[in-house]
DNA sequence: TATTGTTATACTCTATAACTATA
DNA sequence: TATAGTTATAGAGTATAACAATA
């Protein structure tokens, strides 16, 4: 007797489901750590987007798939948070640029931490192979994400 | 000279990091696949959870994880659309049964697997090791996902 | 009394259309 | 004219509080 129904299946089609899932379902979890209820996912996600650096609303908007009024109004909630400030651009007055505050970014390090920490926990429950797997894993993943 | 910076990194914390990136960028990708503007993201949740049979409202609410009155609402939607029917419990008429309509099944499936195989074509360009990689790393990710 | 669901009300996020200010 | 952003308006999703119907 072979071994087949002990196997991870490999089949593109019936992998890409199971995959799917997988994904949908651990990433749901890690969303919903260390969403300390303090601001909403848009504005989160608007947080998580300056961490880079300062943007336009206009930037802003393209970069979360809103239209510019809603990232009016969201940018407004978060000046009103003290979590981002706004000031007209000196060369082109049209442009407001928006910028994390001290409170703003150290907000989006300490979600990014417990989320960070959440998974940990998990995988210091694996095996070395497993950590080993997931590692190479990652790299496959990135490589998809980034197609 | 070791290969240590051509390894990907399995240190819980390290690894916890990129994988969360990975997972969150990758889930985002394929949730905005087949989310063909038909139907809310919400009220696509709410479809996919009736995918294995019909619930009352609350059973609804509560795997959704929102109050009774925005379930109330958005299941009047769907019913709108001809997506589920409600019929009142016979036995408990206190109960209001939600079931999926044909057409609602078809959304389901449908967008289901143009998910599937957005991810399935980046399965086929990867090689048979890659995929067994991510084959025993599903298998992993489904474990923590149920803790 | 306890449970299921609805109605009333309010706030957030989103969109489109029309507008202002600047280039 | 074209671009950046705002205001006006409307619809969906959410919540809590108060209520009706049924158990």
């Amino acid at each position: 007797m072979s071994d087949e129904r002990l196997a991870a299946p490999t089949q593109p089609g019936v992998l890409a489901d199971d995959l799917r899932v997988a994904l949908m379902r651990v990433s749901r979890r890690i969303r919903l750590e260390g969403a300390g209820g303090k601001v909403t996912p848009s504005q989160f996600s608007v947080l998580a987007a300056l961490k880079h650096g300062p943007l336009t609303l206009r930037e802003l908007a393209d970069r979360e798939q809103v239209q510019p009024p809603a990232m009016t109004r969201t940018v407004a909630s978060l000046v009103e948070l003290r979590l981002v400030a706004r000031v007209q651009d000196q060369h082109d007055r049209r442009q407001a640029v928006v910028s994390l505050t001290r409170t703003g970014r150290r907000l989006v390090d300490e979600t990014r931490n417990q989320r960070t920490e959440w998974l940990a926990r998990r995988l210091v429950e694996l095996s070395d192979e497993e950590r080993r797997t997931l590692a190479v894993a990652t790299e496959i993943l990135q490589r998809i994400g980034r197609s």
